[in-house]
DNA sequence: CGGAAGAATGTAAGCGCTTACATGGTATAG
DNA sequence: CTATACCATGTAAGCGCTTACATTCTTCCG
């Protein structure tokens, strides 16, 4: 592959003046500009970029560490990234499924050199954790961490509130004895939807009928839990599955078993899913804006390497999730239009 | 941040020393790699990736560049990939949503100097137009070509097999007039599907049955298509969508008319999508290892980096889908057990 | 017509590392 | 005790670029 050198050479020029062609801001006379170019294009020389990043000192990458996360959620949120990078002509080094602090740690420290800043997303592992693994010069934001006061920039989901709207949309909606689904205990996500959940009904005087039921985030956990239920003397009035696509194991297990949802027993999810329209009946859920959260994780990592930051200041974003009202909760279900789509509230 | 001259300052050793420890492969005695080790982490040092790729010649990272495709396919193709690539420890550098040859190229083009490698999925650009744009000594796979004899190892999807398969299956239970609902025109998987069903219906005699639907590859498509073929005088006895995402629009439509699946008509998609399994009825799918695809193709350029290869051979993996046979294309929908999950015939 | 100013280009250093080669020191054999 | 070998370490070049600074060549004014 050809050099600088090769292209100076052909071009009867030094190799700064190539360089300042490819770099289009230096004064170059329009004649050598073009010799220049006609000898590049001959040699099809295109720059490296891993020598240009030692000299400038920014590779014009951003580094993704991500936890093994389950389809929809990872897609959305690295292409919310992609696309935002993209337009700013930068680059995703993309490194996923790490499941342990330390693994995260090992991910870190083999970015250093390649990319500017990352982004980190770890339900796992807590926020002061991360702190000392990361190489101290490296910019960096989290994504959904553990809540507490960083040192970072952060963004996150507010679980909490969108909990909150779900089980009072079910209660408004006639229901009393509404069950959860819960996720992971060690996922942080899954911790605040259910503190919102409890919080909820607590306030609503309904504390006594909390029945949280454990999951894992898969669908499997989900028909499983829709077991649970089943065998109880009584169903619930609802069931709040704290993930979409335990909402949906769920829907599958109460439809195998003759119960009508929701007549029978309202059903409810947490994300929305692309698919989650697309079930039957179609899932009410909370919409979480994933791939907002991935563009607003990349703005915050570029403000952070362009702008020197205040002294103290940290960014927290928290991105508000909003109820999507479908089919799967409407306890008058006649009301529902039975010709046309779905009609989100959103 | 710390460079090795710092260390070798600190452990009063010379910067080769610590080079050496750092890469263990050298010579270096107990005493001194333990002294330098107490200076690196006393100066949290971590080697800096860029300027060691640039003496190797190799940055241990693959390129990953795609066209705008929508959630599953990407999140399971770039997990596959990125599993692989964990495992050698090797990083992605990602590069999506290109929708024509000249981002493709320009993104092809930046990469140089970044990574080792690339792969490449264009259902778009053809492989010829490809070759020109690569830069000469870059080792290059391309995922789902165009079929034709290419320059580079590929890999791909049988997409015919996989819906000669399908079809024959839905000949099977009895359905003759079967109706597709056919992706983009410009995208070769569906036309490979297209080619596939047209030649299971015209082997089997069918051939004045062929119906097609043209679709776009997403749901609002296949929700139209099945309102197409509702205002038909009598309905067919199977619809073949190319792809999941249409065939479960196609189901909320047949769903929104009353019209029973697979009773009335069976519908069959394409893909096997995770939540194939979950929507009502179950959806029979064609099943395509996509996560697959992405360790294979890792496969395929580590290969080509690592080993000299034989003079004019190129690898050409290709992958077969197989049927996933569930309840919506059961006729004998007494058959399926009412109170187990589905199971797949897989 | 001399010289200052400015535009275009060249020279060379250096980004942080690896590695071929040189050097010194110690053990082993003759 | 000297020669040989070998192991541990140091020296320095260089990967492909960018960029501060030096140099040359015009241009233009007094």
């Amino acid at each position: 592959m050809a050099t600088v050198y090769d292209v100076a050479r052909e071009a009867n020029v030094s190799i700064a003046t190539v360089s300042r062609v490819f770099n289009d801001n230096a004064s170059v006379s329009a004649a050598t500009r073009e010799k220049v170019q006609r000898a590049a294009a001959k040699l099809n020389y295109m720059p490296h970029a891993g020598a240009r990043n030692l000299m400038t000192r920014r590779t014009d990458t951003i580094g993704v560490i991500l936890p093994d996360l389950h389809g929809q959620f990872f897609s959305e949120f690295v292409k919310g990234l992609d696309i935002a990078a993209r337009g700013r002509d930068q680059h995703l080094l993309l490194s996923g499924s790490h499941d342990d602090a330390q693994e995260m740690a090992a991910a870190l420290a083999a970015m250093r050199g390649r990319v500017d800043g990352v982004v980190v997303m770890s339900p796992l592992i807590s926020t002061k954790a991360l702190r000392t693994q990361v190489p101290q010069d490296m910019p960096i934001v989290i994504v959904n961490g553990d809540g507490e006061k960083a040192f970072c920039p952060t963004v996150s989901i507010d679980n909490f509130a969108g909990a909150v709207k779900m089980t009072e949309h079910l209660l408004e909606q006639g229901c009393r004895r509404i069950a959860l689904i819960s996720g992971p205990a060690d996922n942080h996500d899954a911790q605040q939807r259910k503190c919102g959940y409890a919080d909820a009904m607590t306030r609503h005087g309904a504390q006594d009928d909390v029945d949280i039921v454990v999951g894992d985030f898969f669908e499997e956990s989900g028909y499983a839990a829709g077991l649970d239920l089943l065998s109880r003397k009584s169903l619930p009035d609802a069931v709040f599955a704290s993930n979409d696509a335990m909402a949906i194991g769920c829907l599958s297990a109460l439809d195998d078993h003759g119960v009508a949802v929701p007549d029978d027993i309202a059903v409810a999810g947490f994300d929305d899913i692309p698919l989650a329209r697309y079930v039957r009946p179609s899932l009410s859920t909370v919409g979480v804006p994933i791939a907002e959260l991935g563009r607003k994780s990349f703005e915050l990592i570029r403000a952070e390497l362009e702008t020197e930051r205040a002294d103290g200041y940290v960014a927290a974003v928290v991105l508000s999730p909003e109820l999507v009202i479908r089919n799967s909760t409407r306890k008058a279900r006649a009301a529902a239009n039975a010709y046309g789509r779905d009609r989100d509230d959103t």
